[in-house]
Formats: structure tokens, C-alpha cells, sequence
DNA sequence: TTGCATCCTGACCGTATGGTCAGCTTTCAG
DNA sequence: CTGAAAGCTGACCATACGGTCAGGATGCAA
């Protein structure tokens, strides 16, 4: 089976190890929040004995930590999408999918980062106190100069950017609840598109930015 | 100090306590999430001994399952202001305030119930299923109707519920966040009432039902 | 007043969990 | 080839937690 020749560098144990655990952690982190994580649980989902994780973590809080720094990146990457645009319809198009994709592909990313905010964001809290908070007002910047340029309705740029993140994110933390509406079968291609054209529509009719 | 008369009958007395236990429990399965909350801890918040929590509920299980009760009743209950309304100006205008409304006075209430759904609603999985699913159901022939009557523009009336569920659990589940970019002041009268406007503008706008 | 049901609680118990550690195996530089 | 560093792990420990229970206090109907 797997038992191919494994000569394995350090490297790169080190590295995939540190991988599995990561990606086990966080899908037991998203379905049994922090507290209801075990070690013992991530441990078996990534094929380890305990203890091995200790060694890569010293402890339960250093393993969430690096999830929810994980998590983190792959939401300001997603971020960055507003920048290259040249206005609201290409920029918030852009940006809609790029979150709607992630809610997609990393569901349980989303939910841990959920839950971290949901408890009062002990871990991320200096995160979100600096580079949050400057992504933000960057991007009130961008949307005050497109309301400016009548590019756009005047629309609050804060509330517009919690309503892309919440109807985004949406479909990762309640992506059961959706599941469950749709007979309990998860989101056909057809339908992400169609969630994602709805979004979109919605949103840049309502802020004035017509699409075509 | 409270050592007023406390003749209290033995209705009086189960009820206070119920009422004391499931408010702190509330609060602590917010903070914590179920795995993370104590019974230790709830306790002390109800200002009760651990063994007089056991004595209304006897087990952990069966408070967080109350608790999770009560918000679904309070989430059903906002919900009829759609059946009042003539057309989706009224009715979702109304259905956002309400849901704004929970998301300002009940935030624990929100965040219990959006850990619920995020791992996989083990205690609301039959209500879902039945009780959500109907009124769902139902809402959409609703919205489907304005729909064929021309009030609206044709959008999927699943996704724009779920926009709505979206935008406005937000503001509670988020609402660390929220605060924290808001300077880490709680959003003040005023700004709960523009987070409302905006939400509801841009909706409307955005599906075609002009709010004048 | 009496008897009983309800209410209350300190002390206790079994278990599960995060974390430790001594000692093993494997990699690899020199 | 060799020795040291890195990687690995079964067995173990201390603690915290959910839950129990015997027995005391209190309201209340008769």
C-alpha cells in the first residue's frame, strides 16, 4: 500500500507532519469548537500518537493559535482582490467570489474563525486591533473615493463591508442549516454559481452599481 | 442588601431560579461555546451551588438543550412579520428589524444558536428538519408570489433569505469584531439604526422593490 | 402542629483530558 | 562508520469536570 520506498528528509517530515495535524485540527476545532476539541481526537483524524503532537505543539492553545493564523492569511489573501479593481462592480465581483470560494473550499477554516470572533477573539484579538482594523480602513478609503466619483450609491462603506463578509461567510457557518434546506444534500456547482450571481446581483443593484 | 422579606412561594422559587440558571447559562455557552462552558461556571454566574443546577437540570445536555429551545422560539417568532405584509417592502423591512432587533438584545441567544448550526445542530437537527423547513418553505411561496406579482425583481427567494439570515446574525455573532473596529466602543442608538437602513436599502434596492 | 413534598447543598466519585517523560528509533553531517 | 540531533511513543500523572447522594432546610396543605 503505502509502504513505497520512504526515505523522507527531516524537511519534509517535519513539514507534513506539520500539515496533517493542521488540517486535522481544524476540521475537529470547527465541528467541536476549542473546548470541545480533544488531542487525543485531532490526533487520531491525522494518524499520530498523542504525544507526537506534543511535539509539534506544545500545547493544545499553540496548535489552535497556528489554525486560526492560517485561517487568517487565507482570508487577507482573498482581501486583496479590491485593490487591482478599477471600480465597485469589478472590485466587489471579485471579492465575492473570492470569499465564496473560500467558504467552499475551506468551510471549516471559516467556521474556526467564526467561533474565534464569537468568543471574544482571545487569540486574534492584536490581529484584528491592527491589521484588520487597517485593511478595513483602507477599503472604506476605496469605497468613500468610488461613492465620490458616483460610481456607486452612497452607501455606509463599513455596513456594506460586513454585509459582504456575513452573506459570504454565510454559507461556510451555516452551510449545515443550507445542507439541511436542501434536502440534505450539499450545493451542486450549479448552485454555488447561482448563490454567488445572487450575491452579487443583489448587492451591486443595491449599492447602485449596475452590473452591465 | 436584598435580605428583604423572601417568603417566596415554590412556584415563584422554580421559576426565578429556571430563569436565573438558563440567562447564565446562555451567556456562558456564548462565551465558551458547549464544550468550553462549566457547569462551574454557570453556576456561579446564576449565583447558585453546582448541585442546585442539577436539581432543575440533570444534565449539561438537557440545560444547553433548553437554552437552544428558547432561541428558536424567539427566532420563529420574529419571523411571522412576514405574514402581516402586503408586498416585500413591508415585509422585509420589517423581518430585518426584527432580526436586528434580536441580534441587539439577544446576542448570546444568536451566538448559542449559530454554534448550534456550525457543528452540525446536534440538539436542533429534527427541528430543522421540520418546524425551519416549513417556514422556509413557506416564505418562499411568499417571496415567489411578489415575484409573479411584479413587486419585486425575480431573485432566488432561498438565497435572499439566506442574505437576510446573514446580514443581520451578523451584527450579533460578529459583534467583537464589529466593536472592535468600531473603535472597541458597542455600536451606539444611532448606528444600530444605520446598519438597519443600509441593510434595508440595499436589499430592497437590490431585488427591485423600491423602498418609496 | 404535623407530615410531606419540594428545595437545597457540601462532600464525594469516576472519568477524561492536557500534558510529561524516559528511552527508543531514525536521519545525517563529518 | 559514528555520534549527536531530530523524531517518535507507551506509560504515566495531576487536574478539572460532570454528575451523585445523603441528609438538612423550608414551604405548605390539612
Amino acid at each position: 500500500m503505502s509502504e513505497t520506498t520512504r526515505p523522507m528528509r527531516r524537511q519534509d517530515i517535519r513539514r507534513e507532519n506539520e500539515k496533517a495535524i493542521l488540517l486535522a485540527a481544524e476540521k475537529v476545532f470547527a465541528e467541536a469548537g476549542f473546548g470541545g476539541a480533544t488531542m487525543q481526537l485531532i490526533a487520531d483524524l491525522a494518524g499520530l500518537p498523542k504525544a507526537n503532537l506534543h511535539y509539534y505543539f506544545a500545547t493544545k492553545e499553540e496548535l489552535y493559535r497556528s489554525v486560526v493564523q492560517n485561517i487568517f492569511e487565507i482570508w487577507l489573501q482573498a482581501a486583496n482582490c479590491f485593490d487591482a479593481a478599477r471600480g465597485p462592480v469589478d472590485g466587489i465581483s471579485a471579492y465575492i467570489d473570492a470569499k465564496m470560494e473560500i467558504s467552499r473550499r475551506h468551510p471549516d477554516g471559516s467556521k474556526v474563525w467564526a467561533s474565534e470572533v464569537m468568543h471574544g477573539a482571545p487569540v486574534l484579538q492584536d490581529y484584528m486591533e491592527s491589521t484588520l482594523r487597517e485593511w478595513t480602513d483602507g477599503r472604506v478609503g476605496i469605497i468613500s473615493r468610488w461613492i465620490e466619483e458616483g460610481k456607486m450609491d452612497p452607501v455606509d462603506p463599513r455596513h456594506l463591508l460586513y454585509m459582504l463578509w456575513a452573506t459570504t461567510q454565510h454559507y461556510a457557518d451555516f452551510g449545515h442549516q443550507i445542507e439541511t434546506l436542501n434536502g440534505g444534500k450539499s450545493l451542486s456547482d450549479r448552485q454555488w454559481r447561482e448563490a454567488k450571481e445572487n450575491i452579487k446581483r443583489v448587492i451591486l443593484t443595491g449599492i447602485g452599481a449596475q452590473p452591465a
